[in-house]
DNA sequence: TGCACAAGAATCGTATGCAATCTTTTTTAG
DNA sequence: CTAAAAAAGATTGCATACGATTCTTGTGCA
């Protein structure tokens, strides 16, 4: 399943839509915080960048538009999302009420070809955890969001995995601002714990683990609002 | 002040986005069952409907094919959707997951507004159950529909609150094709038990017979693949 | 009659142009 | 010198144009 859905995948996003294959660049710049939140997104940048008109540009950053990692204003362009701690909150609510149902359903498909692909998964993830760096801590990030995504396509529904996809990358996005520091390891261990209890198919441990994972992501945050970004948000910064 | 005023000031308040209203009244469309699942929704059919560009009816399309509500097809076009029994089913898996917590959050926020809003909300359902006809039938799954998005809007988690609108949408395509029965007036007492938790605050009753209610919903669907449907599917029809 | 195939029509994907709107800079009055 | 007004410049919203792809229909051949 894992690499059928990779192949199809590939064959979809080489195929189908330009589009699509923007959105996915820019995506992963947002997400890899390469492109600060409040960064101006302007169509024909855009468009010149990636060697395509305006009109396909502007169906890119529509697609972002709806996954809430761009917020579009009339007549004044995309910029990159700026979540508010509310809004990150939401996010955390929102996974704090899917994730462990998907770890459930997640229990009761996993297949030794998905413990191989998690396990390669946590291996990558421990690389960038000993690495130092900017760069590293970014392929930290995203790779600590895989963990989740891969996790919610071996639950094995379609709908939920996409409300994870654009949760995780929302999540990416929140932790760049507002993260505190490393917990990182501490989020590795856990997803190690939870690859233990799937193997298992502890469907309760894995479900309790999660929520406590999300928890621990979510403590780990800084919500207070401060002058700074607030004071920006003012002056369309 | 003349007609051409108010046709113009009307438009301009609608302004915010052509291509949403567009999405919008297309969106009831669908779910009222007025468009049937499999139709073809052409660029610039849409277009010379609303009086606009194909520009501006493929933004709407693109919009409606997030949402699930149309499929599109590389250089063939955009087709409502014709869920699959199990497009169904996880369309439900995912209300059972997400509902519940709704519903708690709901309890922990309502106010005195939001029952009477319930209330009005209820008795329009009521209204329609009692009358008869394919119309009245329509209407009463489009306000059953309803109940349920206000409840999302009660919780106030914007994004839990926009995946339930999906869903939702999503819900009644389903119902209309795969409905067996009325059993709408078990359904309408379900939402009225619902209120009543709410009322009294009792959240654990009420994410109980929030997730029984999406249980009966589901129960009645019949999701048995059928010759019909496969046919006219593999027809393109 | 039935089937393969090709010309034509319809539709989509994308680029580009123009008007409306927003932003920035320059000008001008106090 | 400051602040408001106006003009210039940039960017978006939308419509339209054109090549590419798919669907339809009619024709020839077995």
């Amino acid at each position: 399943m894992n690499i059928a859905d990779q192949i199809y995948s590939a064959a979809d996003s080489a195929n189908q839509d330009r589009a699509q294959a923007i959105r996915d660049n820019l995506r992963d710049a947002i997400v890899d915080r390469r492109l600060a939140p409040g960064t101006k997104l302007s169509e024909g940048e855009v468009g010149t960048l990636f060697d395509v008109s305006r009109t396909v540009a502007r169906a890119a950053l529509q697609m972002l538009s709806f996954e809430g990692l761009v917020r579009t204003e009339r007549n004044r362009g995309a910029f990159v999302a700026n979540p508010s701690p509310e809004e990150a909150r939401q996010v955390f609510a929102s996974r704090r009420l899917i994730e462990p149902g998907i770890a459930i359903a997640a229990c009761g498909r996993v297949t030794a070809a998905d413990v191989a692909a998690f396990r390669a998964q946590l291996d990558e993830e421990g690389r960038f955890i000993a690495e130092r760096g900017p760069t590293a801590r970014r392929s930290e990030i995203k790779a600590s969001g895989d963990f989740h995504l891969l996790l919610a396509s071996v639950a094995g529904n379609a709908i939920l995995q996409r409300f994870m996809e654009e949760l995780v990358a929302r999540s990416s996005l929140v932790i760049a601002l507002y993260g505190r520091s490393g917990v990182s390891a501490c989020g590795h261990s856990e997803h190690t714990e939870i690859v233990g209890a799937l193997e298992r198919s502890d469907s309760g441990l894995a479900s309790r683990l999660m929520l406590h994972h999300i928890d621990h992501i979510e403590a780990d945050l800084d919500l207070r609002v401060r002058a700074g970004p607030a004071l920006r948000e003012a002056l369309n910064f």
